[in-house]
DNA sequence: TGCTCTCAACTAGTATGGTAGAGGCTGATT
DNA sequence: AATCAGCCTCTACCATACTAGTTGAGAGCA
């Protein structure tokens, strides 16, 4: 009975996922400043772990920490967007590509019965429901190809975006036009259609580009102008 | 006259950077520990930048810390290489398509200087300048797809393999194999053949498998057995 | 009114002391 | 000889004092 993968977790790494969790939520805004003490007293701690936090944050991009500066939360950079999405549609390609070029038989029920669950909580008005299970339909895709590892990229791109969409509302027919995306995807792999799974795929994550240009227009302040 | 680029540099900033080209140059080993207060010692600083040097080489996967337990540098997982290279491999393939699909005849006089000083490296037999104006058309590449950030993508995923190759001797033959592939890359780019660039770069980062093979066998010292 | 200078308040960076956990060594016990 | 307990040392973690650079508000002057 092995213990080994268990990590002790230090009170920095508490802080760490509060922050993060904060920024991701959108319950402490781009631009907002933040302060070691400050952050320190609301959590009870001293300065030391929220500093080491403060340093991963701002590894991570999420944070903009500058010598005898207050650190703030970054500002959604434009190109920063760009180039995660671009990120992403190069390793869903390329993950693509080996799905459709291997055996993929052992997925394909899950592949569909996480599509009908899709349904479901499309024709029942839950989006939290449906954008949990599209990370999960992703994060299949990867693992049937597998590489596994490389559903942490497109989390990490589709998160950023998600962050924005919360300050829009949720777009029902939005819903339904990825949601046929999915099912096409699907159709393809299973058929090892590889060249129509890719300009799907294109297809499905410009589906974007509009939505951002509309959050960038409505909520310029949360954005760096580059 | 704007200076709001230049950013101060600190202590820690200092000391990441010393540490990461002493991983990188293979001056410390995988498995090596280190200790905040040896390194603190040998560099004439306190423990506290150390610290947040260890927090952000910890946090690029070089270092790994442990509360209570020495710190160490990181052993070569066999898995996280191949993560990478699949990274590196989806991203360029990416870089190459945009590429291949746009005009990029103002960049085609810097490829062609970039591939006749490759020649005169490896004519005279200078393995650090060919490798170095390898990164550079790589580089190049990224550019000229208006993707310059890929670049870092490409690099990292680079320098880990190459870290990897100061263990074992520079082989010439391996120097005119991807040189030849450099040369078909630009005529392909060139010449809009979008199909043909792909397989070519396929085939040129799977040469790497090889080597790696050869490395993993002679040095199982400094590879993590997953 | 509007500019500039000064200074106080606030920022993160650095140094250092104390603490608790991990691991190795020694010596006793079986 | 093997094993186990207890101790001793070493580790990183956390708290805190101090330093140095930034910022912004307000006084004073033009």
């Amino acid at each position: 009975m092995s213990n080994a993968a268990i990590e002790r977790r230090t009170t920095a790494d508490d802080v760490y996922d509060r922050l993060l969790a904060d920024i991701l939520a959108l319950r402490l805004f781009p631009g907002d400043k933040l302060s070691e003490v400050v952050i320190a007293r609301q959590l009870g701690v001293s300065r030391q772990p929220v500093r080491e936090a403060f340093i991963r944050l701002d590894n991570d991009g999420l944070l903009r920490v500058r010598p005898q500066r207050a650190t703030e939360v970054r500002r959604i950079s434009l190109s920063a967007l760009r180039d995660a999405r671009f990120l992403r549609l190069a390793v869903e390609l390329e993950v693509l590509h080996i799905a459709c070029s291997t055996d993929t038989s052992a997925f394909h029920a899950r592949f569909d019965s996480n599509l009908k669950q899709q349904k479901k909580a499309m024709d029942s008005g839950r989006p939290d429901r449906y954008h949990q299970l599209d990370y999960k339909l992703h994060h299949l895709l990867c693992k049937s190809a597998d590489r596994e590892f490389a559903y942490e990229t497109v989390k990490s791109s589709k998160s950023q975006v998600d962050r924005l969409c919360l300050l829009s509302l949720s777009d029902t027919r939005e819903m339904i036009e990825t949601y046929d995306d999915h099912c096409q995807l699907v159709a393809c792999i299973k058929e090892n259609r590889c060249e129509d799974a890719l300009s799907i795929l294109r297809a499905h994550l410009s589906r974007l580009d509009a939505v951002l240009e509309t959050i960038q227009l409505e909520h310029a302040e949360y954005f760096d102008p580059n």
